[in-house]
DNA sequence: ACTCCTTGATTGAACGATCAATCTAACATT
DNA sequence: AATGTTAGATTGATCGTTCAATCAAGGAGT
């Protein structure tokens, strides 16, 4: 075939990893993965030792996703580091309401099903949300002082991931969005108070200045 | 045999319940099932047309067994209402810190699993968590003005089983309950916050008053 | 008390389908 | 020729499910 070597490889991961957060890791069986990339089982065996490594595959494969593919596209949107949080759990919401509230989010689904059997698969899951938090971490920092100087960003960059993964959850549960958005909603109510104390801080900070 | 009829059955929904809860739905094979609670083929069959239905049994099953099993001893143990959410929270730590952070909400990974493929077993999923945050807004309500009056006390309930799926999973996928207890740092703080602007508002009223 | 019939529960071997995985042979490129 | 890659039939195990047979228990009729 004219393909470059690579190219089956990346065919073979991109399909399991969409197979995957259609379906399922167990309910994805090898032979579906083989049929819908158009590869012959002795070619995945020859890149993948087996399922669980291709499961492996496709984890490492989502860390260098996430920026390109979902990050980008919200800092391109949104500029304010605050409201790029609120623009990042919009875009998961979208996606849900495109599929009509079913999938949700590749990792998460994972991290339920396979983190207790798998602990290679298990320290990739993490490692993806480490990098999603990080990222969110990042616009956070960048608000500076209109967050409290108490706030441990760390600590409410991982709250953030929560509040989405919490979230999805239940809106796939609910075949609705409404608990989506509430959970949104009660998260901005939260940031905003936060925004608030920020605001008093720096105003007796100024007084004391004064 | 001595056994009431109904014996069997409950025995093996219990079992059932329990390795979906352990491996998941379709890592659990009915064989294993049959194995674990002593019991033929023929009889499972005998009360469940298919593994489907079975799993249509567990969560009709489940619905029942979240006040006696989970909420009354929080309700037992803690007094306060917005201390049982934290109360609630907490025992959800010591059941993952007991399962060396494994294994976690047992209706929250069928969630992510079946809710999907499996409309019947979707609505049931959102049935549950809407019991399980139906008591919990049930202590919102007791909270009475401890909380501000312009506060969505359903909003706020399901915010609290997000917090605790999201917990869970980031839990389990780091392997320690570092990130379970970052975000019900962060959520104690929103509900501070949200104390403090419910006294606001009453020594408000107060003044208005006087 | 005795037999007949029904009912519901249980048994466990067996089924076809599908599972992940393996194998050898052939292909392509260097 | 050597190496890396692909083709695709094939393996044995396991999957969910079926089904004819068996068992225990309880009326109904005599």
């Amino acid at each position: 075939m004219g393909l470059e070597p690579q190219d089956t490889k990346a065919r073979i991961l991109e399909v399991a990893f969409r197979l995957f957060h259609e379906q399922g890791y167990h309910a994805t069986s090898v032979a579906t993965i083989l049929r819908e990339a158009g590869v012959n089982s002795g070619s995945l065996y020859h890149y993948f030792s087996g399922k669980e490594q291709l499961l492996v595959g496709v984890l490492e494969w989502a860390l260098g996703e996430l920026r390109p593919q979902v990050m980008d596209a919200v800092e391109a949107r949104t500029a304010d580091p605050l409201e790029r949080i609120f623009s990042l759990l919009e875009q998961y919401r979208d996606g849900m309401k495109l599929f009509g509230c079913r999938m949700g989010c590749p990792i998460g689904n994972l991290a339920l099903e396979v983190a207790d059997d798998h602990p290679e698969a298990r320290q990739l899951i993490h490692r993806n949300f480490a990098n999603w938090a990080a990222i969110v971490k990042g616009w956070l920092d960048a608000a500076g002082d209109r967050l409290p100087p108490t706030c441990n960003r760390e600590q409410l960059s991982r709250m953030v991931l929560t509040v989405m993964e919490g979230a999805i959850m239940q809106a796939r549960a609910a075949g609705n969005l409404q608990p989506f958005d509430d959970s949104v909603a009660q998260f901005r109510a939260y940031i905003d108070a936060l925004k608030r104390e920020a605001a008093r801080s720096r105003s007796a900070v100024a007084a004391m200045g004064a």
